[in-house]
DNA sequence: TTGCAATGAGAATGAGCATTCTCTATTGTG
DNA sequence: CACAATAGAGAATGCTCATTCTCATTGCAA
């Protein structure tokens, strides 16, 4: 009992932490959040942010992992919600994509961001950031029909791509217009590849 | 010719300037570069890089700037030269890239990794990327034969979504695959559309 | 030549920040 | 109650910069 609760509060500073340091490195980038800023929007000491997370950059994975599983549980819950009202799978990505990028402070993909920030990443961030983007092109494997998926080994990858590109795209006009045009190409494809 | 010889080594210094912070920028991302390895790199003494740019961010906009140029002269040439070859003009685009990202030192698209460092990076240089991407649109537009054109719209948008795809889950992945599949995706999109 | 304005080289300034350390308070245990 | 390990608060350390400043030098004009 002592133990489970000492877990249990463990568990809870961590959950703070990583959810300060998500709100703080996705709107502002990894470089420009320091450890005194995580403390802070955490409510924690600075001794027992470095006791839980030895150094920024453990901090930093910790954070990529987490998010990855948040990130896929969002996603695919709101593709599978899309796709319970009669859209296409593979279509339905786009209308989540749609949701949010239409969410306050929308700032593309905090990934590819970090990959972007060479100064804060090192290999092994870069490690999961790529099976995070493996992870995608597997759901959309799963996502394909048996149908879509005889005909064209490429269609998942394919649909990664637009996914992506309107990701990025989305955030660099601040417009959903790009996800508009992913998906008109999205149906096209399926319409071929059916 | 007095006064022409100081416009030509002005020039001059700005190029040299220039170079050395787009290879700096490209390679280590824009916080990691700092006013003294642009110096070093350039060959100018830190007085004169900042008479020349007052500001690091500055200098960032004016290679923002150039480097839009630069591709933008590469990347019709290289398309222009594959057109040559027979190929459609759309799907050359996706050829260009090809033979970009398998030149060493490939990063990526250096304005989205610009747009990801958000310390480094203020509203002017956002608008340079963003006016950068509508220029790629712009171009694919014009790539489009008129046939295509008359039957989407959409079109140019879309293979700009499959570019910026492919050019950033290329630079994840470190591999040309993305590349391969947003062509053939490109290849059947313009099938339809024909 | 003489002096003024610009230049180079690089030191000094002032911030910001990751990480560590100090000092005090607290807590659980015998 | 005393002890020892632990935690909090935040100061101190040791970087890395962007930007400015100093000073000795140089180039040019009259």
């Amino acid at each position: 009992m002592t133990h489970d609760s000492t877990q249990t509060i463990t568990q809870t500073i961590e959950r703070r932490i990583l959810d300060a340091a998500d709100s703080l490195f996705y709107a502002r980038g990894i470089a420009a959040v320091g450890m005194a800023d995580v403390r802070d929007a955490a409510g924690v000491s600075l001794r027992r942010l470095y006791v839980t997370y030895p150094s920024k950059r453990e901090l930093v994975a910790a954070w990529l992992k987490d998010r990855h599983l948040r990130w896929m549980a969002w996603f695919t819950a709101t593709v599978d919600a899309h796709v319970a009202t009669g859209a296409a799978p593979l279509l339905a990505t786009f209308d989540a994509l749609d949701e949010w990028m239409l969410s306050p402070g929308y700032r593309g993909c905090a990934f590819l961001n970090a990959i972007a920030e060479t100064t804060e990443i090192d290999d092994s961030h870069r490690a999961i950031v790529a099976d995070h983007k493996r992870s995608l092109i597997d759901h959309l494997a799963r996502l394909a029909t048996p149908k879509n998926d005889r005909s064209a080994v490429w269609l998942p990858e394919a649909i990664a791509v637009l996914i992506d590109g309107a990701i990025v795209q989305s955030a660099v006009f601040n417009t959903n217009a790009p996800i508009t045009a992913a998906r008109h190409a999205a149906a096209q494809l399926l319409e071929i590849t059916q």
